[in-house]
DNA sequence: TTAGAGTATGAGCATATGTTCATATTGGCG
DNA sequence: CGCCAATATGAACATATGCTCATACTCTAA
């Protein structure tokens, strides 16, 4: 065991590998914003929703049972992490999903939740 | 626009076919933890080390250059969450991913990541 | 232009979350 | 057994997060 940057190391050769792998911080970062966005149950309804009807706020509101300005707020964030977009009909904004990541993401969570708990596979 | 549990509801029908085909509370609530659990950089990279190499906690910590206390809580919730799991080989015990879910999640989100931020498709 | 519906935004607060520090546990070896 | 390495766990603290309330913005219609 060796000293890296003050931590022990039994495997140099394995950190250093995994050091050239990593992805940039910024890219972590990003991927990180759009997990903890659907890491939210309020957010993950609305997007799971939002994957089949084209939606307003207070008809998500309503679907949730939270408040309006609840729901613009988090839609403000999953615009800005372009998870969804919305398009303007008068008064009213329709939101949707932006695309085919985000219910492809639902999609595969879904599935390792419901996959069975006993192991055995590599 | 009517009222449906204290809201103001623009399209009804709406409201109700997303009642309808919402998720289960506790499958919403797994998922979101899933999405959670990928939604700190900290896990976010140790998953994504993983996901090449199988590495023990001490190697984890030089890697990512927190306490090896630190990654062992993460791993706790990882693990908890069937997103990685661990072998021991004498006093060491190394971590890889549980199943190709999570690399799933991981090279989808970062294609959303890297996608082109002009819009244009449906 | 004025009023109102639909939506967006900012501040504040209660709760959740990640790290650290201290301590406990587990397995190997003399 | 007794000791050490490797890992796990609990408590505590600082920060992040999501909601509410109040207010501002935007578009339509009279």
């Amino acid at each position: 065991m060796e000293d890296l940057c003050g931590s022990r190391v039994i495997h140099r050769e394995k950190v250093e590998r995994a050091g050239e792998l990593a992805l940039a911080d910024h890219l972590v970062e990003e991927v990180g914003q759009i997990f903890k966005a659907l890491g939210d149950t309020t957010r993950l309804k609305l997007l799971w929703a939002l994957a089949e009807i084209e939606m307003c706020v207070c008809d998500l509101a309503a679907h949730l049972g939270v408040s309006e300005s609840a729901v613009s707020h988090q839609l403000r964030l999953l615009r800005t992490l372009r998870l969804v977009r919305n398009r303007r009909q008068g008064n009213v904004l329709y939101y949707r999903l932006a695309d085919h990541h985000v219910s492809q993401l639902m999609a595969v969570a879904l599935e390792h939740v419901r996959e069975p708990t006993c192991e055995g596979d590599s």
